[in-house]
RNA sequence: GCGACCGUGGCGAAACGGCAGACGCACCAGCUUUAGGAGCUGGCGCCGCAAGGCGUGGAGGUUCGAAUCCUCCCGGUCGCACCA
């Protein structure tokens, strides 16, 4: 049994001080490869759910590195944040301060891994010198009217005092407190306007390496619908002639017997009529006191009111009512829509509840009954000169007759929203404007970045919805930057996961001090060649960074359109008890103890061969336990039986082996595979124990056992005589050759079951081992005697005889 | 409700449509006078003393041959959730 801790700390004090894992941007011959892990929050604790990340994604970068590429593997923190002011509201200690201190103490446990993190390139998001360009960025899409602040229903965390973008709010509730619901509220917000490259966010997708169900995810968020804008005419209100309604069946435009608004419809108020109004009016503010969750609950009945007034349907002509429910969003296409409650679940149920007059105008081909609408497409039945068009065909041709009489237009339409990022809070970047009385909105010029976050005692947000920025008068206070003027400053903060949109450009170029980062150096080391991280920033950081790499695209800065090449997820770890890991059920495992019992290496090979990566599953004791037994053998042959060295084999069963192993951990190390890869070093580690082996099948050996534990095998590599470091050598080679060397068995089945076993020399020729095998009498032997229907013959693996 | 993925020993899991259960854990037996969660050898899907039979959630199908492909059902995980 060797000493992990001991070892492990030595050679971890030898590779920082050779630097080793420095990175250049150019080495000649050899290709750079971008290996970028998701960057912590530093809440001050590395945990499992960490190492799943960063150590199976280090044998991923390590065994690139040997296969010959310049592997950039760089590490940092994603430093701002609402915890941080939390524990500085209950500690009572700076949010910077305690931000700092958890950055230390998490570099600590993240160096115990032994990564070959490029630390000379760290970054922290909070840190000045990056937060100006966070800034920078925000005002260069100002500029290019992609950052705009408006007034607007936004979800807002009671908990947090603060606003969510859409993507952070699960369920209704949100994503930091699963307990407290969002409710809506309406405030003056920056927003970024991720909506303008919907279609290019979609259409990305196809063209880069991702799992499938994240890109399926984003593809849902961003959730495209194509349809028609419809006008139906009213009689004139402020200055409207018509309600404009989306639909994606345009062909059942006759079958709409009333419009419905959503209760923040500008229109919704002024449409009712004198004996509506009270009733209306309740309606709508009491929609406004309902939390998100009670709005969208479905399993509640549909409310709604009538305004008293009516539109025109544009096609026959026919007087419908207008309605006002909440089942009708004002985010989502116009607001508004119209009501065809013969082939919609949803009008139909609504129809039913208030008595409006239900129209069939698609043919069903079955006698359906008033009880459930038909949803499906049709020939058109009902529909004037449209009536026995097909849907498909009949929605083209409304559309365009709509077109033509200037009452409707084709029309596309997304689920996503515009990103809201304005965060009431003081643990982030400080939106870099201010508002002037005479002058607006303006930008803090370039050359004043970064706005600085100032000194404050007292963390706790402002009543009515402000950020606590606000009450530090030095900060808010200050001149237009056109008119010098008196202004004073946005005290609002930027969404943290801004930060994070971009901190992968970062890292090619950390101390720029005149750009985000150098056009050379972008050039060498962008898009990201392979991101690994958790599924849970699908429609988080994973859309935002595509967002933003795709706007600074436009606007010059970069010249490449998606961040991250290809992509793979990790899997999640659970407690023993098949649970997730959490203090309160105390099942959780914590990485330092694991170091300090089994070392890192034990901890790293163990969580490569657990099993699937992207997987994850229930923390095994025991099945740590097997690993570093592992090494134990591993290291108990070299360093104690170490002159039992043999003469190389060249063409034997265990050449074959080893270079069978050579070819699997790499393929399987390449494909994500690690829990295969291990358990092949297991059996040609069991081969080895065994047998005297040379010197050189040692060395490979240690060479693919190395990206997975680093430590013992740069000890082994040294005490069996090497003086230079095992990591900087190459990936070994394997010999095609020698896997066809040998025997092999070939399986005789008869009707596809097996009988018998034969073996045949590899070397042999595919007609020459007809000739032996397939021969009707040596058939016959397996047949008693019977002659056989067909023979199936599959090279290297079997023989079938259909009888 | 819609969408995606997944169901293999006591457990984690392997298996180009071709010997199911590699590798590891746990367990059992033996060895080593062995006190550390040690080491070594062997066994270990289920039923059966055995020969043998049965086995990849269930029912069908395609195929010489199915854990793998197709259809339906059951169960689970994740995502979306009145998006017109």
């Amino acid at each position: 049994m060797y000493n992990a801790v001991k070892i492990e700390n030595k050679w971890r004090k030898i590779w920082e001080k050779s630097g080793i894992y420095r990175t250049k941007d150019k080495i000649k011959g050899k290709k750079n490869f971008y290996h970028l892990v998701m960057f912590p929050y530093p809440s001050g604790n590395l945990h499992m759910g960490h190492w799943y990340n960063y150590a199976p994604a280090d044998v991923y970068a390590r065994f690139k590195r040997m296969s010959g590429f310049n592997v950039l593997s760089p590490i940092g923190f994603d430093a701002f944040g609402l915890p941080a002011e939390n524990a500085a509201i209950k500690n009572k200690i700076h949010p910077r301060a305690w931000t700092y201190k958890n950055i230390a103490s998490m570099k600590k446990q993240l160096k115990s891994m032994g990564n070959v993190y490029d630390w000379s390139r760290e970054i922290i998001s909070a840190a000045p010198d990056y937060y100006k360009w966070t800034q920078w960025m925000f005002l260069k899409m100002y500029e290019a009217g992609l950052a705009e602040k408006k007034r607007t229903l936004a979800n807002w965390c009671p908990k947090d005092q603060a606003v969510l973008a859409n993507e952070q709010v699960i369920n209704g509730r949100c994503w930091r407190h699963p307990e407290t619901p969002v409710i809506q509220k309406e405030i003056e917000q920056w927003v970024l306007k991720i909506t303008d490259y919907a279609e290019e966010l979609l259409n990305g997708l196809e063209h880069i390496d991702w799992p499938a169900r994240t890109k399926l995810m984003q593809k849902n968020w961003i959730g495209k619908s194509e349809g028609a804008v419809i006008k139906f005419p009213i009689s004139q209100f402020l200055n409207k002639k018509y309600i404009e309604v989306f639909t994606t069946r345009p062909d059942t435009v006759y079958g709409a017997t009333y419009l419905v608004l959503s209760p923040e419809h500008p229109l919704a108020e002024s449409l009712a009529t004198n004996d509506q109004k009270e009733s209306v009016r309740h309606y709508i503010t009491n929609a406004h006191l309902k939390t998100e969750l009670e709005r969208t609950s479905l399993d509640r009945e549909k409310t709604g009111v009538f305004t008293g007034s009516y539109a025109a349907n544009p096609v026959s002509g026919a007087k419908i009512p207008v309605w006002i429910s909440d089942y009708v969003f004002v985010t989502y296409g116009t607001g508004a829509i119209m009501a065809v409650p013969a082939h919609d679940e949803r009008d139909f149920e609504f129809a039913k509840k208030f008595n409006l007059p239900v129209v069939k105008v698609i043919d069903s081909g079955r006698n359906w009954p008033d009880s459930k609408p038909y949803a499906e497409g049709g020939l058109l039945i009902n529909s004037g000169e449209f009536t026995g068009l097909e849907s498909a065909e009949a929605r083209k041709e409304i559309t365009k007759w709509l077109k033509s009489k200037n009452l409707g237009d084709f029309s596309v339409q997304y689920k996503m929203r515009d990103w809201i990022v304005s965060r009431q809070r003081y643990w982030g970047a400080p939106i870099p404007v201010v508002y002037c009385k005479k002058c607006g909105i303006v930008p803090v010029p370039e050359n004043k970045l970064p706005v600085r976050l100032p000194s404050l005692k007292n963390f706790k947000p402002v009543a009515g919805g402000k950020s606590p920025l606000a009450r530090s008068k030095s900060f808010v206070n200050t001149r237009c930057p056109k008119c010098k003027s008196k202004a004073v400053r946005e005290t609002d903060t930027l969404d943290t996961f801004v930060d994070s949109s971009w901190y992968f450009l970062r890292y090619a170029d950390p101390k720029n001090k005149k750009y985000f980062a150098g056009a050379e150096k972008l050039k060498d080391w962008l898009p990201v060649d392979m991101y690994i991280g958790g599924a849970e920033h699908a429609v988080m950081h994973l859309l935002y960074s595509r967002f933003f790499v795709k706007a600074l695209k436009t606007m010059g800065y970069l010249g490449f359109d998606e961040p991250f090449g290809a992509l793979r997820h990790q899997g999640i770890i659970l407690g023993e008890d098949g649970q997730k890991m959490s203090k309160s059920r105390g099942n959780v495992v914590n990485p330092d103890d694991l170091v300090k019992k089994y070392g890192a290496d034990a901890a790293r090979m163990y969580l490569g061969f657990m099993g699937e990566y992207s997987q994850g599953g229930p923390w095994s004791a025991t099945g740590i336990l097997g690993v570093k037994r592992f090494l134990d053998r591993i290291y108990n042959k070299f360093s104690i039986f170490n002159s039992q060295f043999s003469k190389a084999e060249k063409n034997g069963d265990f050449a074959k082996l080893l270079n069978q192993t050579v070819k699997k951990v790499g393929e399987d190390i390449e494909n994500f595979n690690f829990n295969t890869a291990v358990s092949a070093l297991m059996i040609l580690f069991n081969r080895m124990e065994k047998t005297p082996v040379s010197k050189n099948d040692a060395e490979t050996f240690l060479k693919l056992l190395c990206p997975f534990a680093p430590h013992i095998a740069e000890e082994i590599w040294h005490i069996i005589g090497n003086k230079k470091s095992i990591h900087l050598r190459s990936w070994p080679k394997f010999d095609l050759r020698l896997l066809e060397v040998g025997d092999y068995d070939l399986v005789i089945q008869i009707n596809g079951k097996m009988r018998d076993k034969i073996t045949v020399p590899k070397s042999l020729e595919r007609i020459e081992i007809e000739k032996i095998v397939l021969n009707r009498d040596a058939i016959k032997k397996f047949t008693a005697g019977s002659e056989p229907k067909k023979v199936i013959f599959v090279p290297g693996r079997l023989i079938n005889i259909v009888l």
